[in-house]
DNA sequence: GCCAAAACATACCAACCGGTCTGTATTTAC
DNA sequence: GTAAATACAGACCGGTTGGTATGTTTTGGC
């Protein structure tokens, strides 16, 4: 593990913020070079093309993404036996990773990726595809967990509830970079852990 | 009203298709003359630069955007009397707009643009935030007209709500993009009806 | 200390980018 | 009918792009 494992990890951490910022294609090699500080002939050491690099980039993106969510369902299972409880803290777990977020700008490589994704081949689209989903299927898991306790008030099932919170905080990002507001991504996950709390939270609960 | 006009709107009309699949820097005047079927002389007749089209074309997006809204809004409101009902009627338009629409698949210009914001002048990006504010606004009179009539079962303001809806919707597009599932979207719109009325369904309506 | 592999550095390239220039049809006004 | 604007056509240009070729330096195993 020597120095190069070092530049690499400072050429994909300064890339993943400039793609963020401007898109996959308007991030130009030069661009990423000077903003990192290496040469070309050190890129192109450990990177074989600026597709390899995108496909490096997401798939680091992506490992990132569920060591937290991992991390999140742990404490979350440990503090609390019921799964309504358990989701409920999960969610704020989320929120108050993103309190403590404070630049770059939080946004989603996925959405990038997904609204650029004629630059990318089969491979890469259908690794964004697979991530997504499975983003989804770690909430669904927790919303059939509730379900199976809990009888909602309306007639709703676990994998659209999942695809709802998925879909909220992609949009709430974006709504969040447009008017510079960090804090609206918080405020539409507590407002959605009403709607949970609305579904859900009921005087008679069973088991 | 020339030739000249049709042209114009043919160049728009494909960059706006392009635009959406490609993102804007992905998307070349070669690419855009090509499938317009036109030379670049034409192009630079009707277009002074790249970013002036970007600039008519985030615009005409807007005024299209709006006019549907308006439409909706005003059948809406010869339909119903009641505020919550004329909401829920408005979603109903929309949903039905979306499913009437096939190829090309639905997107959101602002979305892409925000993504690449760094591409656009002030005056672009500042556009796009109003629109994103304006479209907001829009739903946000309708929740404070309904909150004004019928208590909410949470305490939540008309902006919030009107967060909420913009928010899903912007990443109900990106899901929907990403899984080739266009449908996704109408049941996301569906789900947040059944959101609304769970807010503010009730047997006690006041007036 | 030596040597090979890893980790860089830099000059260079063809293709493509947005944009300009000059020239030509086609309307439109009178 | 004609002149002037409008609406195109296409060759050309300098800069930037992703990528390569050929080096030099640094590191790690023995």
């Amino acid at each position: 593990m020597g120095q190069g494992q070092n530049t690499k990890e400072r050429i994909l951490k300064t890339t993943q913020r400039q793609v963020l910022e401007r898109g996959f294609s308007a991030t130009s090699l030069d661009n990423i070079i000077q903003a990192t500080g290496v040469t070309k002939g050190a890129f192109f050491h450990h990177f074989s093309s600026k597709a390899d690099l995108a496909e490096q980039l997401i798939e680091r993106f992506a490992e990132q993404d569920f060591a937290l969510f991992d991390e999140w369902d742990r404490r979350a299972e440990a503090l609390a036996d019921d799964p309504y409880q358990t989701l409920i803290l999960f969610l704020k777990f989320f929120e108050e990773w993103l309190d403590s977020l404070h630049q770059p700008f939080p946004g989603c490589l996925f959405a990038v990726y997904v609204y650029e994704n004629t630059l990318f081949d089969d491979n890469v689209n259908g690794f964004v595809r697979k991530s997504l989903e499975n983003w989804q299927k770690y909430y669904e898991r927790k919303f059939a967990a509730v379900i199976a306790v809990r009888k909602p008030k309306l007639d709703v099932s676990a994998s659209e509830l999942a695809e709802s919170i998925v879909s909220l905080l992609e949009g709430a990002f974006i709504l969040a970079r447009s008017g510079e507001q960090p804090e609206l991504i918080c405020r539409q996950s507590r407002l959605f852990r009403g709607y949970v709390k609305l579904l859900f939270d009921d005087e008679s609960v069973a088991a």
